[in-house]
DNA sequence: TATGTAAACTAAAACGATTTCGTCATATAT
DNA sequence: ATATATGACGAAATCGTTTTAGTTTACATA
């Protein structure tokens, strides 16, 4: 079918031993056979066999990653497409390609099964499920793994600086005046958790209470739930004046709702997002938000898990932290 | 390392050869062998190498996915996006895995050799540059390919009906009583070109006019863009009534422009978008738009392919349409 | 001249599967 | 009883590389 080193090395006159060492850096040959092969084989389309070269390494250059987008939800998940985006920018500089692990694959086989079958060198879980048996028995295998917006125990994981991120926008909706601060949750995580207890800390701090019905729960990413959360709690009989929605994307629903109610933001009400998505800074008011680093955590989940199959260094274990940056906006101010 | 055929087939007191056949469904086994493999290899652990597998039948079941988007746009190009996961999903439900197609890898190999390198068995130019000779040079590799929004002779392509669509567009505004539409371009690409046909002949049709001014260059999925070209078009000394945007993202920054701008949508002026993204729905007025139907496209597209590669078929190339779907909106309507 | 050394190259055995022929019972037909 | 067919399994070559342990040649040294 195709050509082979077995082409070139006829082509050159040389064993394929030979070439195969041109291929791969050996030093035990010499320039001019260097050029001659690397001439040859560009010559007649050669390019060594990843599947080839894999069988005989055991190395794969491939990284497994898990992005369980609770698929055709629509709205592409922007906080995770970014990050995704970015580690599989720095992967592939590094030289892996990426392939996405799911369990669609023939006969259904497992996340596991899909890495072994597939002999990933490695997994970055970007998006997951991280209580389903599934993702659990992948984490615990022997293949390295980074985990990103989850701590895993034991495991090397990115996240955000949710806690002192979402104690920042706190504090900044207090500076703006408010008092009456709600807190619309996303779905039940430890990265939730980690912000509820920055919010929560922060008020404290400030001797601010937060009645219960200040606290909902509502989902991530679904601006149709950011209506429905946001007209909830402008409803409630004593209404808050400033609304933390869980990201931008909902942030944007609380937006379109408060227009339909004739609330002006912020003359009559506050809102803040999270994420930093660039479509937040485009709409009228811009979002109060934090800009999550999603580069940053990209790349170096890509970094440190490289790190970790290459044996390079030993000190990409455990959790690494990015900060994210306030973003003022224009969705938080004084009452009229 | 792992575990391998082998493993199994010393448990089992059995022929690697015979363990190959149950996992590969050969008929001359008995029902007892067959079992017992499948649970061995259950147990233990087991599951084939893809890898192996591939250097052995040339075929690594992964499609190739070029999909250039002209990266850190920040927009997550929500068209291509959508495409991409439906074709995605339909692979992998057909025992395909998705590699992403770059330049990145290594000492920086060519689109065409980083399919080789891989072994992909077929491509998908999902979002690309297609003058670009690298894109041509791959196109007329021997590897088959299927090409999503545009035409390459004698490929298989799988395209919106722009034409068509457009028109059906164009002719809704007139309905709804315009006479003055301008056209606002995206890169131009052969869709460019259909879209802005369907639209002068429909005006043709109409027997109205198109001024030159009225018809001017942008770029897709750019928000600032669609401010941009509103404002030229909303100061033009005398101003269009309706304006179709180039997608979306270009019609909510235009949205946003024309609210800066104290005109009312639709009262005071018109705006279409295109593509039918979800976020085109929530704002208000939700935007008038033809919604494409990524979901069939990337279905399509990886149906046609896969046919392709296993040769299940011979009526899978040459090109084919996939209508789109007009969403009448709000951001169109009668002047005041 | 004999010996050691270094440089440049090669032979051949893997890696983990697939697949083509065989082989060897046993069952059926003649 | 012999020939043939069938069912169930195995041997071994092969896919395109990598890598170890040579081999060969040229040259310097004793």
């Amino acid at each position: 079918m195709g050509i082979t080193i077995r082409d070139v090395a006829a082509k050159c006159g040389l064993s394929i031993s030979t070439v195969s060492k041109v291929f791969n850096n050996y030093t035990d040959i010499s320039e001019e056979t260097r050029t001659l092969v690397l001439r040859t084989a560009q010559n007649i389309g050669y390019y060594p066999s990843s599947i080839a070269s894999a069988l005989k390494t055991n190395r794969s250059y491939n990284l497994g990653v898990l992005f369980q987008a609770e698929s055709h939800s629509g709205v592409t998940h922007s906080f995770f497409s970014l990050v995704l985006d970015a580690l599989k920018t720095t992967a592939e500089a590094l030289g892996y390609d990426i392939t996405f692990i799911n369990h669609n694959i023939r006969n259904s086989m497992t996340y596991l099964e899909h890495c072994r079958y597939r002999n990933v060198d490695g997994i970055a879980l970007v998006c997951a499920n991280f209580y389903s048996p599934e993702v659990i028995e992948l984490v615990e295998s022997e293949i390295p793994c980074v985990i990103i917006d989850h701590i895993f125990e034991g495991k090397t994981c990115i996240l955000s600086e949710n806690f002192s991120d979402m104690q920042k926008l706190t504090q900044y909706a207090i500076e703006c005046g408010h008092k009456k601060i709600a807190f619309v949750k996303g779905e039940q995580t430890s990265v939730t958790t980690a912000r509820l207890s920055g919010f929560r800390e922060t008020m404290q701090k400030n001797r601010l209470a937060v009645p219960n019905e200040y606290i909902i729960e509502s989902r991530y990413d679904n601006p149709e739930e950011g209506v429905h959360a946001f007209k909830h709690l402008a409803t409630l009989p004593d209404r808050p004046t400033c609304i933390i929605m869980p990201d931008d994307n909902t942030a944007l629903g609380a937006l379109q709702a408060a227009a339909e109610m004739q609330l002006r933001v912020p003359q009559d009400i506050s809102i803040c997002g999270y994420d930093g998505i660039r479509l937040g800074q485009l709409v009228r008011p811009r979002l109060t938000t934090i800009r999550q680093d999603t580069r940053t955590m990209g790349e170096l989940a890509a970094e440190k898990l490289i790190k970790r199959i290459e044996r390079i260094s030993t000190c990409d274990e455990g959790v690494f932290y990015v900060p994210g940056q306030l973003i003022p906006g224009e969705s938080v101010g004084a009452l009229k």
